[in-house]
DNA sequence: CGAAATTTGGTCGAATAACGCACAAGACAA
DNA sequence: TTGTCTTGTGCGTTATTCGACCAAATTTCG
């Protein structure tokens, strides 16, 4: 899965744990041993030791002989969630603001060269549904959150995220070049906001500024489908609600 | 924070880097080595080297002398939720029948001896906010939820956790006997859904009805201000909305 | 205010536990 | 059957544990 990491002030076993914990994700919902084996790089005796040592403390259940994770693992990200005032402070705004503006609100955090969702607020009355839940990562270098995060955040992250990112066309309307990402960037940082059609994908465009001031690493966006943001008039009501929405989240305690 | 398990088949390092990894709560979000020793029993040595590796892995953040999640844990349940597709099926449903009918809706599972929050939907048009977040863990006794659980759950497991459960006086309304909530339970299982008012917390009742056949474990429910549930109309009206949606629920790729 | 008492993070090393290779046995398809 | 998959198990090598210890930071108290 990744490279192995020593020294003495960490401990191998337990990031063997982990690893064998993120061998499920979106893909691999049941795995059997062997299959774990095979993503995380471990040894088969070590895999069944650690899968089985889940299913003791009831993270993972064992059918027959495929594994998978419980709801409990849910219980690790509600920690974060309200221990950071997330389900009092912070969802009350984005679901006022989603009711009042109709729009698909979405709050992201930097998770090193991810754009991780955190929160969100759906639209109600409409049946897409982008698939997108709380946990998930967003690439930064082709969705509108993750480019408010390069232009807004540490300045030296963001240029070592842009010259080692590896670069994957989700679209034909990606853009590839890194010089060319690297002027959304500035543009994007001039400007507020960013907006990005389709790099992602298909049909789909992203709205999003920053929350907090620089160096803050919250962003929140809406998505919506790309025939829907067409007129200037439109994307720049968008980017004021956005707007005023990033000041209300910006002055909650999460972000202080 | 709880008992050592030992065996052959577990890894009691990879035990004990979880049990770190728990020890950051809603009401722990920043801790010490030495409160994190404190929490989890095991001695300092140990839990330096353990949430170390934590940082290490991108899970947890050092704040000079202070650990804390980083939001990173959330792509744990983030492959659990998109994994049993519950962004793509089971979102919409829930967001298309809180439009409908002005409801919050919680999907939640049974994790052992609590019900986990998988999946919200959150009302729009109102201010209130109860705090809840995907991983929340609600009592199975005293919530309507948790009653739905324990009245179409596995029947051992049912009564081993009437049995076996810590009471707790969460409000005055508080149902504190152990045959009366079986009483309730066995009620909650005859009409197929349960009505708790104001038990867990002051002035705040639960609906809840059970997804899929018996032996399931996943149940639909909405809480709102006590106030809004007078009149028997208004009661059967909710119960039906979540009947209906829990039909729906049943049928998608998750519950089969 | 300043010194004593406590608590903190970090290090060392012998006892202990885990790793992972190699082997064995069961399940399934051809 | 044969071949290829799987999971379970000894055992020597390697890693981890956790008490004891130290220094620095913090708190308590005279």
């Amino acid at each position: 899965m990744e490279l192995e990491l020593s020294g003495r002030d960490v401990s191998s076993t337990f990031a063997r744990g982990m690893a064998v914990l993120r061998a499920f994700d979106d893909t691999h919902a049941r795995l059997t041993l062997a299959d774990i084996s095979r993503l995380t790089g471990l040894d088969r005796a070590s895999v069944r030791r650690l899968v089985l040592t889940l299913v003791e403390l009831g993270y993972a259940k064992k059918d027959v002989r495929h594994f998978s994770l419980t709801p409990k693992v849910l219980t690790l990200a509600g920690s974060f969630l309200r221990g950071n005032q997330f389900g009092t402070q912070i969802q009350p705004l984005l679901n006022r603001c989603a009711a009042q503006s109709n729009l698909t609100l979405s709050l992201a955090l930097v998770d090193d060269s991810a754009a991780v969702y955190v929160a969100q607020s759906t639209l109600h009355d409409s049946n897409v549904s982008f698939g997108f839940t709380v946990g998930s990562r967003l690439p930064l270098l082709h969705t509108a959150i993750g480019r408010v995060m390069l232009g807004f955040g540490d300045a030296g992250w963001a240029r070592a995220q842009l010259q080692h990112a590896v670069f994957e066309q989700y679209t034909p309307a990606t853009i590839v070049d890194r010089r060319q990402i690297g002027e959304q960037v500035a543009r994007c940082r001039e400007q507020g906001y960013a907006i990005v059609d389709g790099e992602f994908e298909d049909a789909v465009s992203g709205v999003a500024v920053p929350v907090g001031g620089t160096d803050l690493n919250a962003v929140v966006g809406t998505s919506l489908p790309s025939r829907q943001l067409r007129g200037k008039s439109k994307r720049s009501r968008i980017v004021e609600v956005l707007q005023q929405l990033a000041v209300q989240l910006g002055d909650t305690a999460a972000f202080s």
